[in-house]
DNA sequence: ATTAGCAGTCAAACACAAGGTTTGCTAAAA
DNA sequence: TTTTAGCAAACCTTGTGTTTGACTGCTAAT
């Protein structure tokens, strides 16, 4: 898979990648003459077998070098570093990983926020898919004569309300019977358990009318599928981004933004408490193929706090996207075991 | 206040105005001979005058004329029309505001979608201000042993809930104590009154510590403000206006919407039950000069559920912003009429 | 009061030349 | 064998000058 390359080819592609990653503008043998100690014609030729081997390429034919797709998995693979924060960013890190939250999705809000401000990338976020996650209690609140609230508690601690109006009065006893119900029938089992069909549902001795419970049925299934909700965060980073002058460039991502359920795909398929990195098209989705998108799987003791996507430009910095990925891992899991969380 | 003007230069300047909002080009007088009777020559001496007293402006010496914002706020008082709906565009809003809601905030968003689609400008919406909303109802569930969470309803139908963490245990007597003591203190007022000093809710008789009471009303308060939430949609049609080719106001304006507190607070100051229009500098925000925002805010029954925003450049289709939020209003009016909210 | 005609103005489009980078290649040096 | 210096060729970028075409404003005729 991974091709051998000599220690000096390494360091060549490393430059050009770095030095391309900050500037954007293809790179010149004469403008790595200083950081490799030999001549700018040495340096001539290893870029000619690197582009041989297509981890470079030209714009025109007396242009500098541009990494390649291929490049730039070569250089994630095996070049990149991943201790590229400064002592202020990590404590900014730190500092906002402090606040006080109460539901760990705000904590994934957070992180997100974080990472975008510091990355100065856009950040998406979508929340853990829950479907699998243990029902370990359900209430049900009456809030008006025809108002119901419904609560799920969950393993992970996720919690989620639905509020539920009938056209008809609810009384106390039927409350109490939705309860028996649904904590007989759901207490212990995954959250999908919501979408068993409607006869499942019905048991003897029932008080309460089968419409009613189809209706909580119903009301809550769509809060759980809501839940694999889309948050965004720096959308207006584009604009710094020189790749974004060409207007159509801009208005792919704008649009590929605005189409959450393409990116949450890519989100969807990372791996569990990994990091994941898709370059160009590499996502395999036509219009994703000017972007890269890396992603963050927390778990956080077995409790997934759902993916966490960075997406910018081909043209990324992975060094620094990746130390504070890692940074942020490292601060939630330590919390975590000093029981901070 | 406005001007007096002959017929005739009213409809040179309705044509100049929805032509360069359809174009986004100048206009010229031979662009407009078709639709008035006279010629050319006629058109640019009433173009002269109009330019005169500062309702269109020029680009440059030879160039057509371009609208000036005195210009379009002549239009927007006298000229506008408000029956540029297609059949299709009221069925499309008719279809979309008959989905069954569960709170009155998702019609809200529903209604800013749908704005946002029909318009193609970007819509920001804020809830209501909820602060002088009166409590009705106040209830406190225990999720588990050290998780509590609070229901608050008011008399506008909004519902509250927040979930409050705490490092102790709650027992089944403390929260009948906290539900007496808020129900006391709180219901038939307005939600601010949560906002009052601590010393407030300490009574008599109470087995609750003071430290769990303040945690319960500062994670209240947090819930409460959070609800002025700013709901964006559409924010990738800007690429399809071409006075967002010149990359610095595309810059602006998404800078703009991240910025969101500064759109809001346009939003804040519109008047209830209204359409209000903004053009321009009229904002009197440096960063809002370029744009022009159109404010709805929507009173049902007395109960205002929001205020929508449309902000997109000052070559805005007024007509058709104002014809749509118009005829929203009414279909929801309508609606409530006929018991169908 | 309106209009035709015409000169003047300016932006946008195009072509062309000059200047500057950067490459690949060759031949010499290490 | 590896590295380097030197140089011609390629090609982008910038600037300049020219042309074209779309307007307007003005004047004089209708």
């Amino acid at each position: 898979m991974s091709q051998e390359l000599d220690k000096r080819k390494k360091r060549v592609l490393q430059a050009i990648i770095e030095e391309y990653i900050e500037t954007a503008e293809p790179v010149s043998s004469g403008n790595l003459v200083n950081e490799l100690e030999c001549s700018s014609a040495t340096i001539r030729n290893e870029m000619a077998e690197l582009e041989k081997i297509g981890f470079l390429e030209k714009t025109h034919t007396s242009s500098g070098r541009v990494p390649s797709q291929k490049g730039y998995r070569y250089y994630v693979d095996e070049l990149i570093r991943d201790d590229k924060l400064s002592k202020k960013e990590m404590e900014l890190i730190r500092d906002r990983l402090e606040t006080k939250v109460n539901a760990l999705e705000d904590l994934t809000k957070i992180a997100t926020t974080t990472l975008s401000e510091i990355t100065h990338y856009t950040a998406i976020t979508i929340g853990p898919d829950v479907n699998n996650h243990i029902i370990i209690d359900i209430k049900f609140v009456l809030l008006g004569s025809r108002v119901l609230m419904a609560v799920i508690l969950t393993d992970s601690g996720i919690i989620r309300e639905s509020i539920i109006k009938f056209d008809e009065d609810i009384t106390q006893e039927q409350v109490e019977d939705l309860t028996n119900l649904f904590k007989n029938k759901l207490v212990g089992k995954p959250l999908q358990t919501m979408n068993s069909p409607l006869e499942e549902f019905i048991m003897d001795e029932m008080k309460t009318g089968i419409n009613i419970i189809k209706k909580v049925i119903e009301e809550i299934n769509k809060i759980i599928n809501e839940s694999q909700q889309v948050y965004l965060n720096g959308a207006n980073k584009v604009v710094d981004m020189p790749e974004f002058k060409k207007v159509d460039v801009a208005k792919d991502f704008l649009n590929v933004l605005d189409a959450k359920d393409l990116v949450s795909d890519v989100l969807n398929t990372g791996v569990a408490d990994d990091i994941k990195i898709y370059i160009g098209e590499e996502t395999e989705k036509e219009e994703l193929r000017n972007f890269s998108i890396v992603t963050f799987n927390h778990l956080l003791k077995d409790k997934d706090i759902g993916t966490i996507g960075i997406i910018g430009p081909t043209r990324m910095d992975y060094s620094k996207v990746i130390s504070v990925m890692k940074y942020i891992s490292k601060k939630l899991n330590d919390d975590f075991k000093n029981g901070k969380l």
